[in-house]
DNA sequence: CATCCGCTCATGTGATCACAAAATCTGGTG
DNA sequence: CACCAGATTTTGTGATCACATGAGCGGATG
């Protein structure tokens, strides 16, 4: 991976190759060698763990504090976006599976009203991708997703240490099977 | 604040400026308005709150992992760092403090070989730079850190619960004094 | 006197270039 | 055949420039 040849790629110049690069490696999606050089960071299995335990920190966090701010329309935009995500995952479409999953727990964690901690989580998130996309390719389940309804219960309820409990399933579980 | 002062100011032209700008933007450290003009984000009180959460989540987690690798070598480094940390405070040095308790808080965070987490934490600090900054410029306490005590008691006695407390109170008890 | 419109200037963006350093290739030697 | 030294090419960095866009200001109008 080149400066010139991701410019190319693009059809742009070296100067916004290097920023976007540049941005990429401090949100931790790339990583810079000392002489400047751009590769992609390595997937080892420490690294997962860790960023699962983060995703789970930061997520069970948001979702706690969007609890009480949680009404019947956001559950309702929730239940909309989980049917979705159980047609990208009986379609075996793991891109859009991952999309509309990530949509599911943003369009909650928005309502935490905490802009700084969600960001966090995004970074996660990215840095998750190459992982993501590695693992829901594997998977061959058509399992709908069963801890959605589980959150979704939990916020209807009020249900505090439940909701806490399904957030961490849902954010643990996969990661788990490839890092296991 | 603009590119070109900016880079004027250290003597380098607008492209390294750019650079530094977006990464510190990227990191949260500044604030990026639509038209690309680079502002200082506003310090409110609901942006403290979170800031000092997310100091309390991940600080906890890191202390809690770097635990059980903590030996002798490593509580002796930090009763020194703690002591010039003690110095610092004696001194009235704001900007000496804030760089001493964060040496210490990282020579414990990095015994628990989690780099992406640390990194996260330290994305904190950067964000909480400048309300540390006004915070401690304004303290006018010349207590020695008891909750670092508390902390190296803690990883002495290899108590859990403990250390989880002793950092949680450590990280939140100056910020709750300028949000609360 | 307040408000709105227009202009001017400052500012960010992206392209291109010169340069230094690093990597890769090449040729020779043990 | 392996390994090392020198040459060449590639690559990132920083500077400078042209351009479009948005901000700030001044004046005209109600």
């Amino acid at each position: 991976m080149t400066l010139r040849g991701i410019g190319g790629e693009f059809g742009v110049s070296m100067t916004p190759a290097r920023e976007a690069v540049r941005r990429l490696a401090a949100e931790g999606a790339l990583f810079l060698s000392s002489s400047g050089r751009v590769t992609t960071p390595e997937l080892t299995n420490e690294r997962i763990e860790e960023l699962a335990a983060l995703r789970a920190l930061l997520e069970v966090e948001l979702a706690s504090r969007a609890l009480p701010r949680a009404h019947m329309a956001l559950i309702d935009r929730l239940q909309t976006i989980n049917s979705n995500v159980a047609e990208m995952v009986s379609k075996r479409d793991a891109v859009g599976y991952i999309r509309t999953n990530l949509e599911f727990h943003r369009t909650l964690y928005l309502r935490a009203q905490a802009p700084a901690m969600l960001a966090m989580a995004e970074t996660v998130w990215l840095q998750l991708g190459p992982t993501m996309r590695a693992l829901y390719g594997r998977l061959r389940r058509t399992d709908p997703p069963q801890n959605h309804r589980l959150i979704i219960a939990a916020l209807k309820a009020g249900d505090e240490p439940g909701l806490r409990l399904a957030v961490r399933s849902d954010v643990t579980q996969g990661l788990r099977l490839l890092a296991g």
